[in-house]
RNA sequence: GGGCGAAUAGCUCAGUUGGUUAGAGCGCCUCGCUUACACCGAGGAGGUCAGGGGUUCAAGUCCCUUUUCGCCCA
């Protein structure tokens, strides 16, 4: 083993190793062995990339925490299956390639549908084999066999089955609303796709001439949208405006006449509390103009210039029209004023445009009846979501939910299975055959039909990713097997984009919920909590980091940086932290390795899927042997409950603490001491309690540490022969390691070398100098006595020049420490400094007496020793005893001193 | 306007049935190449757990409230 661990030098042979074994494909686990078929199958769906993305830290967070679920509950011996896969993303891929060819000065029309969509393809191609190349480097063990696409024929298929049941059963209808369109894109997006940003503004207040004369005051934000007025509204108990109600008002500049209407919607305190009402081009608008029968117009073309019922400004742009349109008010003097004003205006989430609202004919789902059963399945239990909290936001907008506008105007997409006849009327069908059927059956004979030219919104095939992925709407092996699956983890941002919508549609069609727990992960931002962005360029690219620090440091980052549902800002040096960690454990298995040369290990081959190294005879265990089994077992059982509980980042820190402070700080040295001078039975046991614990350590982190965890057990004698890997071996069961007297007694001698280190440094003692001590160690002479090599190396004492009995006389000019029940007395000639040795117990007098003083108030008080739990009061009783007696030894010592 | 989250050491964060003197990483100070590791070891400094009130024998943790920041929804 190289003296550094190289992340670089093993990983992608590791994962190819991996992949080429077949064990991220639960068949396989089931061959070999692994796992149990009577256990229920664990399984994921991976929240499907976009194509044409690369990979970001929002994917390798996800990966970092799936892999991990993944690798835990294989080795746990559950069937594990993680499906992976990628979306299509119709209008981001569509932009990007879109934007592609307008660097060669061509649009999409100038290729024409089928032309394009091809060149979609191919970008497709070379984009899927990057981002799934990037997503191996995190390690991940999906089961690339099931991967899938959501325009794969298949999935195609299930995309279809869903919009034609949901059509014939009146959930997808079509009609002409009010939408979110987006004059770059040229197509309507949904709510969700809208993303409000506070804009600095203005606005505009102007005169509305009315016929008969005169004039109301009105404001507005978007003076186009007067063009398309159909109305002037005012509050119906506004006393300013009584008389205006039912005159009529004349549209500047095209004198178009529409009526003054009163509509409590209208608020009074607002502006000038007169409102002009623009059904066509603003939702509460279209309310006001569904109250009072209003005619709803539209002055916008498709790409966001305005049409002709603008008069003079058709073919003007929105925003010049607005200008201009000002300015000709301003010259037939309309206009009162504008200010600067601060409001929210929605943009399209891919290309930041502003959207408008507009009148369209699409398509929606009718979402009431399918949100009633997601909001039951959360209230009941059946699905369970991580953190809690987020149940409200998922209730709320389940709640509170609008129909679902599912068309868009792209040409990148499942497209809409429905074909129109001559006379309009129209024909859902899973194939253009079926449709035609239908048609003939309505017409008597064949009849030309148009298949609708719109495209789906990407989330609705997303919607049904758990079950499209395994054959969804075939019956097949896979659906019965691993149907429904077991966690989604997922962002917060996507709640309900795609997770509220899967348990929508996964109860619609399969009558079962998708899954039963929904993990939500926060998302990663930088050092100073801002969102990672290209334009910022504080964006992190994870490929970077593994490059530099290895896909363990950076996993390990993910994972134990943050807790559920909270964002994380991520630190290089954090990562730079645990890429040291993944070093320490190497290093600590070179030493043991080392050790374990040409030993004879004991190892127990009884279940070929768990080679076992075998622990001593209880007896042939020293105390620092008993201490490690029992820490380790503590963390084994720590480390499991806070997976099971969701508790991945708890779970890491608790074995990183384990691996780094107890097994090297603290256990490797103490076995030094007994390899070096122990006996050859000593020896031997001493080794195998190393190679029991690494070995038992490595199990337990390689879920969260895949590649540095097998890269060393390969390397352990008699663990991989070659041939077994890390990842297929069984998660450790409980062992008979716990101890609590030893990791009392063993507590008592890291107190013991903390306190004469502390001492040495405070005198400044040459590491390399040994000294003596004598102790009075009271009634744990025989624990000192039979430790006294490992605690005379672990403090640097001279071991022959070390004086232990019950008491011992005390010596002239030595540091005294009072710790741990004992009185050490570390003569050090010539270095001891009376005053300061004063100065230094009195300190610790005062610090013994105020902790003994608390405990005392504690005890003295009724309401404590009456109510507080028994074993509660037992260890505050306990602590004051030997703060007592430790206070004795230090008044003791103090007399002595000031003597 | 409604909801949620955050506020703990200089920085980034843990602290999940309320119970030892509140922890870690990085940074800082002092030593040290002690035969796994300088991607290291030993020791140390550093916190009125945002403010106020309450519940309790006991509050960083539970309740109320105020302030600041962030997010979601309308």
């Amino acid at each position: 083993m190289p003296k550094a661990y190289d992340p670089q030098a093993v990983e992608e042979a590791l994962y190819g190793w991996w992949e080429q074994k077949g064990l991220f494909q639960p068949e396989q686990q089931l061959a070999s062995g692994l796992a149990d078929p009577s256990r229920r199958p664990f399984v994921i769906s991976m929240p499907p990339p976009n194509v044409t993305g690369a990979l970001h830290l929002g994917h390798a967070i996800t990966s970092s925490i799936e892999d991990m679920l993944i690798r835990y509950h294989r080795m746990v011996g559950d069937p594990t299956l993680w499906v992976p896969g990628t979306d299509h993303a119709g209008i981001a891929t569509q932009n990007v390639v879109e934007r592609q060819l307008e660097k060669q000065g061509i649009t999409r029309h100038d290729l024409g549908r089928e032309r394009f969509v091809d060149e979609v393809w191919g970008w497709k191609a070379e984009y899927h084999a990057r981002i799934t190349a990037q997503q191996k480097r995190m390690g991940i063990s999906c089961d690339w066999t099931r991967e899938r696409f959501t325009l794969d024929e298949r999935l195609s298929e299930a995309v279809l089955e869903a919009f034609v049941q949901l059509y014939e059963e009146g959930l997808i209808y079509k009609g002409n609303y009010l939408v979110n369109w987006c004059p770059r894109c040229r197509s309507a997006i949904s709510d969700l796709e809208v993303e409000y940003e506070e804009v600095n503004g203005r606005f505009y207040t102007f005169r509305y001439p009315l016929q008969e004369g005169g004039f109301l005051e009105v404001s507005t934000t978007r003076p186009e949208t007067i063009l398309g007025d159909t109305a002037v509204a005012v509050h119906p108990d506004d006393e300013r405006y009584q008389a205006v109600i039912g005159k009529v008002a004349l549209v500047p500049v095209l004198g178009r006449a529409i009526p003054v209407v009163a509509d409590s919607y209208v608020d009074p305190a607002f502006g000038t509390g007169a409102l002009k009402v623009t059904p066509g081009h603003d939702p509460n608008d279209y309310a006001i103009g569904k109250r009072h029968g209003l005619t709803m117009l539209n002055i916008l073309n498709s790409d966001g210039t305005l049409n002709q019922a603008a008069g003079p400004y058709a073919g003007l742009d929105r925003f010049a029209a607005r200008r201009t349109l000002w300015a000709d008010m301003g010259a037939a003097g309309l206009v009162v004023g504008d200010k600067e004003h601060l409001h929210q205006v929605g943009h399209c989430q891919r290309c930041r445009t502003i959207v408008e609202p507009l009148l369209s004919e699409q398509w929606w789902v009718k979402m009431e009846p399918l949100a009633r059963p997601a909001l039951a399945a959360v209230a009941d239990g059946a699905i369970q979501i991580v953190p809690q909290r987020f149940e409200r936001v998922y209730n709320h907008w389940l709640e509170n939910i609008q129909d679902w506008c599912i068309s868009r105007q792209l040409w990148w997409g499942h497209r809409i299975p429905i074909w129109y006849g001559p006379d309009g009327a129209m024909f859902a069908g899973r194939t253009e055959a079926e449709a035609q059927a239908k048609a003939l059956a309505r017409y008597g004979s064949a009849v030309p039909l148009r298949q609708d030219p719109d495209v789906l919104d990407t989330w609705f095939s997303s919607g049904l990713w758990p079950f499209s992925t395994l054959g969804w709407p075939a019956r097949t092996q896979d659906l019965a097997t691993y149907y429904p699956t077991t966690v989604l983890e997922t962002g917060y941002d996507i709640l309900f984009f795609w997770v509220a919508r899967m348990v929508m549609l996964g109860l619609k069609f399969s009558g079962k919920v998708p899954f039963s727990v929904v993990y939500l992960h926060g998302l990663v931002r930088d050092e100073q909590g801002r969102k990672m962005s290209k334009s910022l360029g504080n964006a992190l690219d994870p490929l970077d980091l593994i490059a530099e620090y290895g896909t363990d440091a950076l996993r390990f980052s993910l994972l134990t940086g943050g807790t559920p549902g909270n964002d994380l800002k991520l630190s290089v040096s954090r990562v730079e932290a645990n890429r040291n960690f993944a070093n320490k454990i190497w290093n600590a298995a070179r030493f043991v390795a080392m050790k374990l040369q040409d030993s004879e290990l004991e190892i127990d081959y009884t279940d070929p899927n768990s080679p076992a190294y075998r622990l001593p005879e209880r007896s042939a265990l020293g105390l620092a042997d008993r201490w490690i089994l029992s820490r380790y077992e503590g963390v084994r059982c720590e480390v499991q409950r806070l997976v099971e509980q969701w508790q991945l980042g708890e779970a890491g820190r608790q074995l990183y603490e384990f691996l780094w402070s107890e097994y090297c700080d603290w256990y490797i040295e103490a076995a030094k001491v007994r390899l070096g001078e122990g006996s050859a039975a000593e020896a031997a046991a001493t080794r195998q309690v190393l190679a029991f614990v690494l070995e038992r350590s490595l199990r337990l982190l390689h879920p969260f540490m895949p590649f540095v965890t097998e890269a060393i057990w390969q390397n352990l004698p008699g663990m991989a022969a070659g041939e077994r890997s890390l990842m297929a071996v069984r998660w450790p069961q409980e062992s008979d390691g716990h101890a609590p007297q030893a990791e009392e007694a063993f507590g008592r001698l890291q107190e013991l070398v903390r306190a004469i280190r502390n001492v040495r440094s405070e005198y400044d003692v040459p590491a390399g100098r040994k000294i003596a001590a004598l102790v009075s160690a009271g009634d744990q002479v025989e624990l000192l006595v039979q430790n006294l090599p490992t605690v005379a190396m672990l403090a640097r004492l001279d071991a022959g020049a070390v004086q232990i009995a019950a008491e011992v006389a005390t010596p002239g000019k030595a540091a005294v420490l009072a710790v741990a029940g004992m009185t050490v007395y570390l003569p050090m000639a010539g270095l001891v400094d009376l005053a300061a040795e004063r100065k230094r117990t009195q300190e610790e007098l005062d610090n013994v007496d105020r902790l003994g003083q608390r405990i005392e108030g504690m005890l003295a008080n009724p309401g404590f020793v009456g109510k507080a739990p028994a074993e509660v009061v037992e260890r505050e009783r306990a602590r004051l005893a030997e703060l007592q007696e430790r206070r004795s030894r230090l008044t003791e010592r103090l007399a002595e001193l000031e003597a």
